[in-house]
DNA sequence: CAGATGGAAGGAAACGTTTACCATGCGGTC
DNA sequence: GACCGCATGGTAAACGTTTCCTTCCATCTG
């Protein structure tokens, strides 16, 4: 037993003849060792886990992809793990995460940070803490200080106030905001990107303007169309994200208002896709794959040695395409 | 240690102030079970390894959450690795699949079924069942008789026969037929349906129309753009992919050709965004995430009980959208 | 009241590795 | 010629569960 240990490790003198044994009786009777028992006895480091509400989503992919490319390469294998958006999935997740011995835990997704929800972060962070695991929350406010989590953040606020400021710049005074759910953190940045932005050049903030919804497709249509039939004049919008540009763009095409001629657009996320549209959407773009290899880097290295960054802001930026123009 | 082992487990009777101490003791303690002494005691179910070349591709990240849902439906983990199309690194990953006892291994993605790529799949597919475990192919065409893998394919021939059948139907005669790589086996089926649709319309076939190229954006473009230049005549353009479709869109563009009032176009795959393109794409729908699903489902059931089918072919069908239109 | 019954708890083996420690044999050195 | 050190191989403990088998004790049963 112990000699086959060795052969196949090679980490001990092993005479030519008895590897050949060895790697003969390996062949002929199939043998692979048992990761379980290997990791019982101590030498398999544990696995990343992502767990994200649905991984169908552009933007999500690519945080996968950043997850999984990292992981990889420090030779750990990638758990994927959906939600659905169910805390209670996402508690039975952190428990099993615990059980694989999971070297990170990486919750990625828009939240609402009230209350309860800070108070079951800090419980999972400490949990998983115990059990020689670490919290990453990519994407999502910070905790507490002193709660033993790594946060992985991109600025919401910066993007908006950039899109923003390039509209104001091309001459609209009457920009239409799209934003995502009162609450929802992501939503709440970039809405605060946009009005700083708006005090900046000491442009008025309409509420009328300023209309929330969801962060999807749907949504944008529907919220285009209500102001359309109200009446509304503006001629610019800022859409929460792309998918919510998207949902405006069919709208405003519906009602036969060309884009950028009669009125712009500028989208969020800067999706795969976005450049495909018509008009290629102006719009933030926001470094997922980055994000998702950073979460994986800073909980890992922090692992391996003490020390390391807990708390990073990845940049946002405006990616100029056609859908902007200046008003008529 | 019996006795906590059997509390958690709750096979077994305790005593109610049994429990209470052992759950207080477990509270306390932040006790949780390892699960690789579990395993090794024989107690854990295998995870469901999904192997895939990009998990960013809208398409195979529908395939991912279909495995991953059947997955946890069933009470595994999934883990995602991807391959970015390294021969060795998917040897690797077999090895490490063997070794982690996973239920299922699913391989997604198109290949081109040479001599060397059958050998390799047919030494994967023994060596996983060797181990207890099942070699999955997902989009990859049927392995000899006797391998022990399971095949879920979907309807290549008969979408693009739909496909091009409509084109027909609206009255096109001169299509541009965008293929895959040759050999590719996905991009053979494909052509082969829009062959046999061709014959069966008594449509005589003509070279210079079926221009062969990769599954990219960037080669609908270039190929679109090299056929503009050449002076080839054509009415509709049948794409291989969405993607070679949303480049070819582009160069049609470029050129001043408007789709669907000048030339029709249609794609495949439905890419969640073939809705938001200008004009809204028809296309063949693949059901990607049927497919992840299926997978999952036909390897576990066969792993549970004995039987259950290993080869199954999934439909595929015509969205009919805007992109069609008669020909001037 | 002796013996049977059954519920609850504990002891110990087994799962498959790794590795610290020990045993053996061999060549070389004083 | 005894001793030392090195190369190599073997033994057994340890990792943390589950579960079979015992044991213990209390309650019935006849």
């Amino acid at each position: 037993m112990a000699t086959v240990s060795r052969t196949l490790a090679g980490n001990y003198p092993v005479s030519t003849e008895t590897r050949a044994r060895v790697m003969a009786a390996v062949e002929s009777l199939h043998y692979v060792v048992n990761v379980h028992a290997k990791a019982l006895s101590g030498g398999v480091a544990g696995p990343v886990a992502l767990v994200i509400q649905d991984i169908t989503g552009p933007s999500l992919a690519h945080v996968a992809a950043g997850v999984e490319q990292e992981a990889t390469s420090r030779g750990r294998l990638s758990l994927v793990c959906s939600t659905r958006g169910d805390a209670a999935r996402e508690d039975d997740l952190i428990q099993l995460m615990r059980e694989q011995h999971a070297a990170a835990v990486v919750l990625v997704g828009g939240v609402v940070p009230d209350d309860a929800y800070h108070r079951r972060m800090a419980e999972y962070a400490k949990a998983l803490d115990a059990a020689g695991s670490r919290l990453v929350l990519v994407g999502r406010p910070p905790l507490p200080a002193g709660t033993p989590a790594t946060v992985v953040e991109y600025d919401d606020r910066g993007g908006a106030f950039q899109a923003t400021s390039h509209l104001l710049a091309a001459g609209h005074g009457r920009i239409l905001f799209l934003g995502g759910e009162p609450g929802l953190s992501s939503a709440e940045q970039r809405r605060e990107g946009h009005l700083a932005a708006l005090r900046a050049h000491s442009v008025p903030y309409e509420e009328e303007l300023d209309v929330p919804g969801s962060y999807t497709r749907t949504s944008g249509y529907r919220r285009v169309r209500d102001v359309l039939d109200a009446g509304l004049d503006f001629t610019a919008v800022l859409a929460g994200t792309d998918a919510i540009a998207v949902g405006a763009l069919a709208a405003l095409r519906e009602a036969d208002l060309r884009v950028p001629r009669d009125v712009s657009l500028v989208g969020f996320d800067d999706v795969p896709y976005a450049t495909d549209l018509t008009p290629s959407l102006t719009t933030v773009r926001v470094p997922y794959e980055e994000l998702g290899r950073t979460a994986v880097r800073l909980a890992l290295d922090r692992e391996e040695r003490i020390g390391g960054d807990n708390h990073v802001v990845l940049s946002t930026q405006l990616v100029i395409r056609e859908s902007v123009r200046p008003p008529r």
